[in-house]
DNA sequence: AATGAATGAGTGTTCATTCAT
DNA sequence: TATGAATGAACACTCATTCAT
């Protein structure tokens, strides 16, 4: 009784996306020269062959991960938001407690952050082809600063530079999510300080 | 004719300071794994063995850079920094100038940091013996945060929480010091932010 | 479809039994630190990596050979032979004569001997845990020598000296059998000779 | 004021003869591939450029150590003592009483020894050019047996194998000297019986 | 002449990758 | 398809040799 091609076909991408899933964490965690094959291979529970069945190489096992990670789904979203016609903080104080909630409650989207700007600091490298994703997040975030900025409710400065500095705070929780056992997540509103005048002048806004 | 004795401490320490201070600096941008000996030993200009002459191993060196990045000078500094007799607001916008500062022109300092908060990321690992100096920093911050709270400068919240966010992003600042070719360096305000209420509307409240 | 363990298993034994037996021969020949891994594993016939699959080091390697070469069959076997009911000389004359054609016939015998006996002569070393085999042989050979000597058969002398003697000789003969390619092995006479009277004149001292 | 030419070279040959002097017994007791140049030279107390100075490479120094120990002097010895006018048995008592003795006594002999007889082993090797000094004092032994044959007091056998036996023995103590710190060094008799038909018999003849 | 720091070829060891089962 | 033993190129480390002092 041969399986189906259909049913074949299903387990193997079952099997892929486990590799990537747990890979991917694991590369987070402990970088790429870090992660060894055999361990990577124990760490998922199959043998270090499969990884071979699915995966070219490490090198192409990282790079397919890219390609999850840069995922577009989280570039609508932020486009959605920052053409929404309502205020600037709104917009901060939403995008700050939805980032914050979602680094709590999954672990991937941490590593998937913490993967995304590590290849920023690593850009000679032959691994960081695709920086589209990163920039497209950070051009909406200055968006949303300029209007923020002409709204009075956003601290001057290039908007460039601290949407770099927001984002980099994202990806600072994310090592702590994905490093520390005990959490000190901040909250939204610490987040959101970073960009806002003194919100708490306003308190009756949210 | 032997070399005199003193010549020859004096070589070996000039030689192994010298290791050690290179050594630092290229850790810290391509992390322990990433480092090769072959590699490292080019970037310094030195043969391979000679390496080995001063050190162990390639762990034991990491370790003896630690013994120099944990020197408890920056610890004292941060002491006398809490006692001044001056406000809260004060030593946190001294505090932020002197470290971005201290940042943008030592890259060595931006080392130390970032090898000193990626110890504390990788606690359970055998590298990670002293982690008494980042926790004194921490805890001169926290003292200085529940200073400010009481002048009513600084934000509410866990002081400990606030101490650890606020050198979070000095960590964040040493990455970008060490892997980003065009600064996009923060200011002492911005840094100051994370902690200090409203500054632009400071001729009121101190 | 992954290979049955038992005949992974299986197939592990085998390979490490093929190591260790090879490698035996090859120590044996040329020291430990005449012997380079690259050396060995050509001799034996695989890749450099699959010694390391099933040894940590050389080191443990030379190790584990010696918890082979130190089976207690052999002393089992002399244990038996020395409380037989049958007359010193005769024991004595047997052992040479089965030793001798032990070394001559299984080349793995003389290495086993010679590595024995050099470990003896590494006393401070760290490479000579166990002693045990050797000393237990010498005692029992020890103890035929006193059962001769009130037989009068065998020389006077202390029993001890006399054991260490001819063990002595039968390491030599390990050497030549290793290093020698004519062989000029003694007969079991001359290696009894060391311990017996006259052995010419038999008829009449029986 | 500087030293006469003379004293210069006197100077010299004192510290050269101490490396080989020295050397000799390090390299009995360690082997070639066993002895490293930087703990010869801390044995001998020097500095590892030193060695350097006065010998080409380890290798050389290997060879000049052979130079000494292969003096011909032992063989004239040895011929004398083959040619005197009295019986076999004698000249091997005598034979084995000076050789047991010298062991005893000087620790350079039986590493002079220990060197010769295991150059002898590894014959394919760089090492052995010159091996007619054991050869020569093989040949004597072997014609001493003879003589002892027809005066009927030695064993029957081939000379040749009987005389490799004896220096066998020989060697199987130089190694005993050099290895073992409590002595069970043999009696000069001990010895002889390897070629002598039992002396026990005839006590009044020394 | 003597030193010992520096060197780099050579050796021990690891690990990404292959392949027979 | 999944396995894990085997591989060898690459990496960590050693040690005979050199050379400035």
């Amino acid at each position: 009784m041969p399986k189906s091609p259909e049913r074949c076909q299903e387990i193997r991408q079952e099997m892929r996306s486990k590799i990537l899933h747990e890979s991917m964490l694991y590369f987070a965690k402990n970088g790429f020269s870090g992660t060894k094959i055999s361990d990577l291979s124990q760490y998922i529970g199959i043998a270090q062959g499969t990884i071979y069945v699915y995966f070219q190489s490490k090198e192409d096992l990282f790079q397919e991960i890219f390609s999850i990670v840069n995922n577009h789904q989280d570039i609508n979203d932020m486009k959605c938001l920052t053409y929404l016609p309502i205020s600037a903080k709104q917009k901060i104080l939403q995008l700050s407690h939805s980032l914050m909630q979602r680094l709590e409650q999954d672990e991937s989207y941490a590593a998937k952050i913490t993967l995304n700007t590590q290849m920023m600091f690593e850009k000679n490298d032959f691994r960081s082809r695709d920086t589209t994703y990163q920039s497209e997040l950070y051009k909406y975030v200055a968006k949303i600063i300029k209007q923020g900025q002409k709204e009075k409710t956003v601290v001057t400065g290039s908007a460039m530079k601290l949407a770099d500095y927001y984002w980099g705070v994202i990806y600072l929780y994310a090592l702590k999510k994905l490093f520390t056992t005990k959490y000190e997540m901040i909250s939204a509103n610490d987040l959101a300080r970073i960009l806002l005048k003194d919100e708490t002048k306003k308190g009756s806004e949210i």
